[in-house]
DNA sequence: TTGTAAGCGTTATCAA
DNA sequence: TTGATAACGCTTACAA
């Protein structure tokens, strides 16, 4: 509880006494409700009455109490966002749409970072629980059921990034990798590839799996007889630059190496020029996710799209879906991959059968 | 205010009531008082007693409800963070580190990107002081003065990075870029650099103007007779390719380029090496800031490191001071860059006079 | 069209 | 060592 202090001589530095709503509606000469009323557009106010109440509010310089109007009406503006790593190159382009998003639309984002920790990821949400948030934006790349569990228990509003399925208070974005796997493959081989290996990510994420799958499957359909290896990646620079120098120590070279993420396909760039290899010359390179540095790379990366700006945008736009209708059932949104061609793929020195 | 349907035939999902501090004191037999003594360690209570709380909340399943608890305390465990631009690369490890800090300590971070958009900050603020925020980081690279104001009226704790001095309820963290400047000209210098030219970010940011400053004066130290010849950039990738072009028109090439932040320092590479350049074998080069990518650039970049992570632990650990003692003045803590030595910089081709 | 007043779920002051 | 209970600042029936 607060104390004002009263009768004291005045201090150098006014002390602003805060001022809450009945201090508006005595300076509007209304009542309460109204000077609410007017807040929130909750019911109809004179026009006349209504532009007191605005000049109060502005004379008073009053700012609502959120926690207040929160306790009050059972439900925050605070929405949660929960990624894996922001210092991974993927996520902060899909942060800031989020944050947009939400600031449009007058929430407030609290970000969460579970560096890949379960225990951390349930502290959380725990604390988002706490705060009532209207929603959680779940886009890490792997998640505790328990906490999906969780949620669920307490009606709270999510939305998954390709995890989970679309039901009662969770819609699911789901980004279509396949089909731009399939584009990159299909690229390649139009381009005369015969030979394309393939550099993965690790197989706890499941976009890793879904990738190499869908690989292997469109490998399948345009190169029926080919067998085309794969080498095994965690996602990173450096493993990128490892896979490049397995490849490069295979009896036959490929012509074309289709990489699972920029981050790797990067590495393997840097690691094919150590080598003399020029690109894409002598070997094409497709990667993945279509990160910043992927256009700002030498030669600009050709590689996959994964929209992430988009992402964002739906994701919150299904949030607030269920947030605004929480009786309807989540919704399930695909969101295609496609191929950006830049100068990292080029026909294969010679064709080989 | 919510309704409980009573005397309701139990649905098919069971409406999980909200369980109140009040729930927990019954089923633990004492006064809500204990339990929120217990919960927030404010009065003794007696082993036993403390115990049996415990065991009734874990029951229960009981999470306290943040509003409630900030209406009566009048705090909040809320931080606010303000960044220009997350999808810029200095940002996110930042952010990073300031999530990671605050989360250590209870606080929650609500993330906001201005988009070097005043009129959004301020919209901003002005939530940030309806959720009577517990603390505000401004890590902007430019600042409202009027914000500050509303900030300093409510006695809102504020730590900035590079901006403001430190006072009453604000501290300050001062990145020191000069002395990592300082260091790469001086690394140059005795590499037998005598040519050194700078490419600058644009005035208006005021971290630009500093480093041409410092970089300048360094220079008139090491190199009492040289006019280095300065180039303008925006502090984005393409503004660095556009000055190596003019470096590369210029009468005389330099031998060295220290260029004010990473990015300009990469497109500057890409250009340099387009011309047919080695670096660091014809030209040397140094960044600033110490962005991932630096280290994986071909050659690995030496650059003036701005240790973010140490930024973003230090910040938090001056406006938690100041949130918790907010009589004491804010303080100020001096960050020094300092030189990343990599493979972008070698001795010159011949050394002219 | 506006006002009255009962909550919302805590904390914190007193008293016991 | 614990318990009653009055705030905290707002929203929202309900009354006028």
């Amino acid at each position: 509880m607060k104390k004002t202090v009263k009768g004291a001589p005045p201090p150098t530095v006014v002390p602003l006494a805060p001022v809450r709503i009945k201090d508006v509606a005595r300076a509007a000469g209304v009542s309460t409700a109204t000077v609410s009323h007017v807040i929130n557009k909750t019911k109809y106010v004179s026009d006349e009455t209504r532009e007191r109440v605005l000049q109060a509010i502005d004379q008073c310089r009053y700012y609502p109490n959120a926690h207040a109007r929160s306790l009050a009406s059972g439900r925050s503006h605070i929405v949660g966002l929960l990624v894996s790593d922001i210092a991974n190159p993927f996520f902060p382009e899909l942060v800031k749409s989020i944050e947009a998003a939400c600031f449009e639309r007058g929430y407030n984002v609290i970000l969460i970072n579970t560096n890949y920790d379960a225990k951390r990821a349930a502290d959380y949400v725990r604390r988002l629980i706490e705060l009532k948030v209207a929603g959680v934006a779940l886009m890490t790349s792997e998640l505790d059921p328990a906490l999906i569990d969780e949620l669920a228990d307490r009606r709270v509003p999510v939305v998954f990034h390709n995890l989970g399925t679309a039901g009662a208070y969770m819609s699911n974005i789901l980004v279509d990798y396949a089909v731009g796997i399939e584009a990159a493959v299909h690229h390649l081989t139009s381009l005369g590839h015969r030979q394309i290996a393939h550099v993965a990510g690790p197989d706890h994420f499941r976009s890793a799996v879904i990738r190499r799958e869908a690989f292997l499957a469109s490998v399948a359909r345009y190169l029926p007889n080919a067998r085309p290896a794969i080498y095994d990646g965690d996602f990173k620079f450096d493993s990128g630059r490892r896979a490049a120098n397995e490849i490069l120590a295979a009896a036959e070279l490929p012509t074309a190496v289709v990489v699972a993420n920029d981050m790797m396909a990067l590495g393997v760039m840097q690691e094919f020029r150590a080598a003399r290899l020029s690109i894409p010359r002598d070997i094409s390179i497709v990667g993945f996710d279509d990160i910043a540095f992927a256009a700002l790379a030498d030669p600009p990366l050709t590689t996959v799209c994964s929209p992430r700006m988009e992402i964002g945008r739906r994701a919150i736009e299904a949030l607030m879906q269920t947030i605004e209708r929480p009786e309807q059932p989540g919704i399930e949104i695909r969101i295609p991959t496609y191929l950006v061609t830049r100068n990292s793929t080029a026909p294969p020195r010679k064709n080989k059968k």
